[in-house]
DNA sequence: ATTGTATTTTAGTTTAATCTAAAATTGCGT
DNA sequence: ACGCAATTTTAGATTAAACTAAAATACAAT
């Protein structure tokens, strides 16, 4: 089908973009992402890198136990270079942790609890 | 020019995208874009000419009891040659696609295993 | 085979977006 | 003033997106 809208669609996502600008110039494993993003959960962040991939923004090795994850910038077109002048902008960087703060106004207190861990008898 | 993440957000969306093609040219009165879009309600449309009109996609302008629509081209800045170039550009589709198959040659999905255990009642 | 670590996926919940239908507004003409 | 046409707005319903917690999977080492 057509790739643009999925295309727009993720980097529609202030969450997405994060991703984007982690891997933007060097590869990190789905732990290194996630770790870079404390405020949700390993499930989350790999659920995006889920979509981020389908939409053929990421490029994907494996290594071990490890996946690690790089943007495919070539992949983004003209974006690209929209995404790095966004991220280059010092006043965007300020809408842009505006934005995220907003979207972390709704959700339920953090209670950020350590993360899968099997449960012992 | 900033570029915003509500630009993006905006953008994102077909049914937004769609009214900034239509008054990508020329501008249109309400009712006419409503006209070009039979599947929605006439207050579906007024509701995403607001959401484009704050995000300052749009200009408007009055006149009678008719309210005319009209891009603002220049707010988009590098977005605005992304859409055109999806409007009109077929060269961009073939790039994508060509990029889509080359992916295809990589790793693909694993297959997912249906694991799920059957529930006894 | 079992354990341990990293990651993915599922199922259900919550949040945000978008729609419809109806009421309210605005402006024009009589 | 009144009625009419175009448009906006409100309130509620539906839909889609994103999140959490837990379970499932993958792979390496034992």
């Amino acid at each position: 089908m057509s790739l643009e809208p999925s295309l727009l669609a993720a980097v529609a996502s202030a969450r997405r973009r994060e991703i984007l600008r982690l891997v933007w110039k060097e590869e990190l494993s789905a732990g290194a992402i996630h770790r870079a993003m404390p405020d949700v959960t390993f499930g989350a962040v790999s659920l995006q890198l889920r979509s981020l991939s389908e939409a053929g923004l990421l490029e994907t090795r494996g290594e071990k136990q490890f996946r690690f994850y790089r943007a495919r910038r070539e992949a983004l077109g003209p974006v690209a270079e929209l995404l790095e002048r966004m991220w280059d902008d010092s006043l965007w960087k300020l809408k842009l942790a505006a934005e995220l703060e907003e979207e972390r106004r709704g959700p339920r207190p953090q209670r950020r609890r350590a993360r899968n861990k099997t449960k012992k008898t």
